[in-house]
This record gives C-alpha cells, structure tokens and sequence, in this order.
RNA sequence: UGUGGGGUAGAGCAGUUGGUAGCUCGUCGGGCUCAUAACCCGGAGGUCGUGGGUUCGAGUCCUACCCCCGCUACCA
C-alpha cells in the first residue's frame, strides 16, 4: 500500500433516470467523500470521479413515455443529482457525464483499440425485433407464456412463476412489452469481449492476489468465476448511446456497460490533460466505490476491458457496499419509495451533515440496513446534539464564562490529563487504521468517541466545583478540553465538513493537516475564541413526523395507482368457455412445499375425489389459517408436475396489480363438486 | 433454479488467527448541575437461526437444514 504515490478514487455513476436518493449517498458517495477527504487531510495527491450515467434502455424508456428526447430526460437529471451531490459537499474533483463528447471520443477510442488488437469476437444472431418500436427487445421486454408451466406472464429471460431461466424464442405468443405487438426474429450482429479468454488471468489476480477484498466482493467473484465466463455482447442496437466506431456497425451502440465505467476514465480527460499519470502509471492505487449491484461489472467486465486494451492500470480494491432499505422497504425509484437528496435539503436545510452522519452511522457495510427516520432524530439528537454538540457547548461556554473566550495557561499536567491527552493520540490511530480499511462505521464511532473523552474528562474534573477552591487547576483543565475540541476539527473533518468549518470558526482556526491529530498545543494560551452558537440543533418529533406522512402518502398514492384495472381480453365463444370445469370445493389439508417461496402443497376435496393441487399462494397464506376453506377448482387442467409433485388441477384466485390473492369461493353454502358456469 | 452476503440483548450493529459474549440507542437506578432536560456512573436484558460433528474448549472450524436480502434478471 506504501509503494503507491496517489489514490484515484472512482464512484459509481449514478443512473440518469431519475434524482439521487440516500441509498446512493449511504452506498457509494459518503464512503468515497470521507475517504477522499481523509487521504487529501493526509496531504496525499487524490482524485476523485463521478459522473452521471445516460445511455441504456431505460433512458430511452422514459423518454418514450414522457414524450420527450432522452436527451431531454439526462439533461434534466443530471443536473439534479450534480446539485444534491454539490449541496451535500460530495467533493468531487469532477463530476461529468457520459453523454458528454469526450466521453464518446473516450469510449470509441477504447473500443476501437480493442478492436483492432482483435480482441472482440463478433456474432450473428436472431433476435426479437418490434417492427413498431423499430428496435430490437431484450430479453426482459418480451412477454408471453411459459412453456414449462403455461405462465402466461413469463419473461423471456425466466418465468418467474416456475423459476425456469428461458430464452425469449421458447416463449409461447411472445409478445413486445414496448408496444405489445408480436416481434419477428430478424437478424443481428454483435462484438463480444470474450470474457472466458481472461478467466486463468481473473482467478489468478483476484483470488490469489486479492483475498484482502471484501467477503462479499471477493465472493462474488469467486463465484462468477467458479461459474465459468462467457463471452458478453458490448454492442447493442439502439439509437441511444454511443455509436460503434467500426464499419458494418450502424445503428449499434456501445452497450451501456462498456461505455459506463470508461466515464471514470474519460471525467479525468475532462478534468485534466494530465489524466494518464492517474490511468497508466502503475504507481496510481485506484478504488472504485460502488453498490453490490456493480460488482461484476467492476471486478470483471471492467478489468477485462482495460487489460484487454492493455494501457490502464486495474483497480488496487473496491469497496463495494450492501443496499440500505427505507423503513423496512427496498428503496425503489419507481414506486418512488425514497428519500429523495433534493427533497431532504429543502425540508433540512443547513443539515447535511446530519444525514451523512446517520448514513455512515448505520451504513449496509456487511448486510443490508435499514434507514428508518426515527433513528435518524435519535442519531442527532442523541449523538451529535448530546455528544459532539454538547461537549463542545460545554467547553467553549466555560471559556468564555471563566476567562472571557481566552485559551487559559496550563499548569503541570496531572496523570489524569496526560491520560486524556494520550488517548486522542491513541484514537487517532485506531480512526486511521478503520478508514484504511474502509470501516467508515467504525471509523465514525472512535472519532465520536473523542467528544465522549472529552465528556467524561469534564464530569470527573467538574471545574465548575474547582473554581471556587482552585481557579489555577481549572486553567489547565479548559486548556486540556479546548486542545480536546481542537482534536475533534480534524477527526470529524472527513465526516462532517460543514460542521467542522463552524466550529473552527468557534475556535478561530485554520483548516489543519491530518498529521496534527493528537497534538496538545493546537490552541495557545492566549489565542481567542468566540462565543459559541449551537453546532447542532434538536429534531423534533414533528418534523420527523411530516417525513413519516411523506412516506405513508407515497404508500398510498403507489396503492391507488395499483388500483387500475387491466383491460379485457379479446372475445371468446361460449365453447371455449364450456371447455372448462370448474368445481366448488373443500381445502382438506395444506403444507409448504420445501424449498420454495411461493408454493404450498394442498389436498383438495373436489366432490368427485380428493386430489393434489400445488398452489403458488404460500406468501400470502399460512397453511394453517386455510384449512377448511372453500374454493373454486378447476378439475380438468393436465395434471402438471411442480417441484416433484403432481399437480391436479388449479384453484381459482382473484389478484390484483400489486400481486395480492384472494380465494374465489361460492357466497352462500352448497355441496362441493357443484359445478361453475 | 444457481450463486453471494447475512441471521449475536427491545432496536441497530461489532466480534480479527477457536480461549470469560461486546458497542450505540432504548430501558431501570444513582450522581452531577458547566452544558441543547444535555453529561457521568452502575444495573437489568443473550440457549450467538436450528440439529449434528471436530476439540480440553466453538459466535468463531466442519456438516445438514430453516429464514431474510441481493445478484442471476441494466435501481447504489
């Protein structure tokens, strides 16, 4: 790690389709930020990147939608999330796009040197083609029904009823889900980076020579890995993106994870004409901080991209965190289930830092974690406020009270304040050695621990006591708790920025190097400091409250936007109708299929005979509760098998948009076998 | 379906190579009164997901299973 000369410190680009939420900040750019601005506070040489991410589909999705360019839809977006990230003092050395010109230089050039050394293999194949839409369908924009078990709403990557990975062409009636037309197979060519090439090399440099990357990462890896490569289509057809540089290639783009992480590469051109000293220069230790979702993309398809065009330098670690949920729900953008950067600074404002506090306080370092907005009031009212605050209110009210805002002399100090006074200096060691290995959380506890030293220094001294029979003692007591507070502007820096210009502008200081961390002499007697407004402020309940409604109106409005009925389908005759036998019947026994989710395993008394049914209910109803329930069935349905199990036969379930089951069941009481019609 | 991570006190989380289970918040009791009813001390609260196994000794290693969350399937 010593033989490195600087850090390029790389953030996840964030989707354009939308503003940035605080899962991104928990994710990926509070744990870039603290560590650029720690490494910076060392006074090492750091760069740190983002930019805004605006190719792909879903971009051109929306647009659609919206009835606008996609141009129109990244413009608008990036310059929100390039303010939120401004507002919340992400520190950016360049923050940049990839619709950008350099960036599409950048990317083709790339693309094309690897194209030249021969190291895409090129394929033609058939693929869905929506004549209306005129474009060519991922497999995840085709629908139809599942020919292994007549799902009818089955994508063609997987029935997600039955769990069988399918290709579009097995489906039954495939259908376009942009304009719900049938699509016609047409053919296509496209450039692979043939990753199984580079598997021997990727074993060889992550699992031998990257074991210390995180559990998570590094297993992630190993087990891509273990799976075997295959090689992976860069190139896509759609008219959004950046256009392949190659003849024969019109109306192909690069596929939005070729050209993403190349923005990195290309936000530094932007930035400065000496970006190949960060990019090609072995001596650069570079780190891509990014979201579990990334991985593979960071640790394989990246590294394979830069080895393959054989100049970059590949990542030294990337420190990838879990997801964070909102009060016990996965954040989502479009259900619009979030707490949006933009929305949080107008009804916050001044309180960056205590966001960022409460994400890296609780931040999805190991696991998934989950942001709840009553442990973001108790994080500030009981840590900042209480603590930090507190302690630093203490102090600065002492000095002024006793001495009139002068740093008072010390006399000989006592065992106690040399201990006080050792212990920042051990702190400081253990903060540092918690960020050099990306334990932000951790990091955050030790550096609170120093306002608790400082606390509890206070309450065993009570100076407020000594005063009145040894005023000399008391000197050296505020002069060890001021050089305790002058501590804390450097420990915090890297975590709460804004507040720690505040209270150097308590203290009257300059902004100090990492390396005077622990030092006793930070203040001099003598040296004036003002009176104190409060570092931080009490939430109450009700502002807490308001963000609850918030949410609980969002549930609401995502309720009633479910609530729409799908239309009818197409006309049938009577005959078709007649083909099917539906009975009333008795559930007479139920019990959870192993090893499934979604699936219980019922005897159903038909009237003519008891039989088996495998139904996918078991999320919504416990076996127990739906014993003796009455159902409609219907018998005649071929027997399917289901996870070793014949299923005879299928009971009719009511569902709506959002999924919900209910039995379909006679009103009044009439014998089971009865038949429907 | 396969695969990765996780399951430890009421809540949220640490537990490095196996050696007396910790931290923050909350809670209960006490102290203090300089401070934003803040601070300090002490207590209660855990069969470490479950069952087997290795070991003198297992939260930690092996094994089987259960549950949660991702990825696989372009949301950090």
């Amino acid at each position: 790690m010593s033989n490195f000369k600087r850090t390029l410190i790389t953030s996840a680009l964030p989707y354009a389709n939308g503003p940035v939420h605080i899962g991104h900040l928990a994710g990926v750019y509070v744990p870039a930020d603290i560590y650029a601005r720690y490494l910076r506070l060392k006074g090492e040489e750091v760069l740190f990147i983002g930019g805004s991410d605006e190719h792909g589909v879903p971009i051109t999705l929306k647009a659609k939608k919206e009835g606008t360019t996609p141009q129109a839809i990244v413009d608008k977006y990036h310059g929100m999330i390039k303010d939120s990230f401004e507002k919340f003092g992400i520190s950016f050395d360049v923050y940049s796009r990839t619709s950008a010109k350099i960036h599409h230089e950048t990317a083709a050039e790339i693309f094309k040197t690897i194209s030249d050394k021969g190291g895409f293999v090129e394929q033609t194949t058939e693929q869905f083609f929506d004549s209306e839409a005129n474009q060519f369908l991922a497999d995840r924009y085709i629908t139809g029904t599942c020919p292994k078990c007549n799902f009818d709403k089955a994508y063609g990557d997987q029935c997600e009823s039955c769990g069988t990975s399918l290709n579009a062409t097995d489906l039954i009636n495939p259908k376009s889900m942009l304009s719900g037309n049938v699509p016609v197979m047409k053919e296509t060519k496209h450039w692979y980076l043939p990753l199984d090439q580079y598997e021997p090399w990727l074993k060889e440099w992550i699992l031998e020579e990257h074991k210390e990357w995180k559990p998570n990462v590094y297993g992630q890896c190993k087990s891509w890995l273990d799976g075997g490569l295959n090689p992976r289509a860069v190139t896509r057809d759609l008219d959004w993106g950046v256009p392949v540089p190659i003849e024969g290639a019109e109306g192909k783009v690069l596929y939005v994870w070729f050209d993403a992480p190349i923005g990195y590469i290309s936000a530094t051109k932007e930035l400065t004409p000496d970006w190949e000293k960060y990019w090609k220069d072995p001596e650069t230790r570079m780190l891509h901080f990014i979201g579990k979702d990334n991985i593979v993309f960071h640790c394989i398809i990246f590294p394979v991209i830069l080895k393959a065009e054989g100049s970059y330098i590949l990542p030294d670690n990337v420190p990838a965190n879990e997801f964070l949920n909102l009060e016990g729900d996965k954040i989502s953008t479009s259900r619009n289930w979030a707490v949006w950067l933009h929305e949080y600074l107008v009804d916050f404002p001044g309180k960056e830092d205590v966001l960022k506090y409460t994400l890296t306080a609780n931040a999805p370092e190991t696991k998934d974690n989950d942001f709840t907005w009553k442990d973001f009031q108790t994080r500030n009212n009981s840590e900042l406020v209480a603590i930090l605050g507190n302690f630093v209110n203490r102090v600065l009210v002492l000095t002024n009270k006793y001495y009139e805002g002068i740093v008072p002399v010390a006399g000989n100090f006592e065992p106690r304040d040399e201990e006080a006074l050792a212990t920042l200096v051990q702190l400081r060691t253990d903060v540092e050695k918690a960020l050099d290995t990306f334990h932000f959380r951790e990091a955050l506890r030790l550096a609170m621990e120093m306002a608790r030293l400082g606390n509890k220094y206070l309450a065993d001294m009570e100076p407020w006591i000594l005063i009145k029979t040894d005023p000399e003692r008391v000197k050296t007591i505020l002069h060890v708790c001021l050089q305790i507070t002058a501590n804390l502007t450097i420990v915090f820096e890297p975590f709460l920025p804004y507040t720690m210009n505040k209270l150097r502008s308590f203290l009257q200081m300059e902004k100090l190097n990492w390396n005077d961390l622990g030092r006793r002499d930070l203040l001099k007697a003598g040296d004036r400091v003002n009176t104190p407004e409060l570092l931080f402020e009490k939430i109450e309940d009700d502002a807490i409250q308001r963000q609850v409604d918030k949410l609980l109106s969002t549930k609401k409005a995502n309720e009633a936007e479910l609530a729409t009925v799908v239309p009818a389908k197409a006309n049938i005759e009577y005959d078709d109708f007649a083909k099917l036998d539906i009975r009333t019947g008795t559930i007479i026994a139920a019990e959870k299929v192993a090893k499934t989710k979604k699936l219980l395993k019922l005897t159903i008394d038909t009237g003519i005979d008891q039989r088996t049914v495998v139904s996918g209910i078991a999320e919504q109803y416990e076996p127990e509760q739906i014993i003796g329930r009455r159902v409609s069935i219907l018998v005649n349905l071929a027997p399917k098998n289901l996870k070793g199990i014949e299923s005879q036969g299928m009971i009719l379930m009511a569902e709506n948009q959002e999924g919900k089951l209910v039995f379909v069941i006679p009103a009044d009481e009439i014998a089971n076998g009865s038949e429907i019609r």
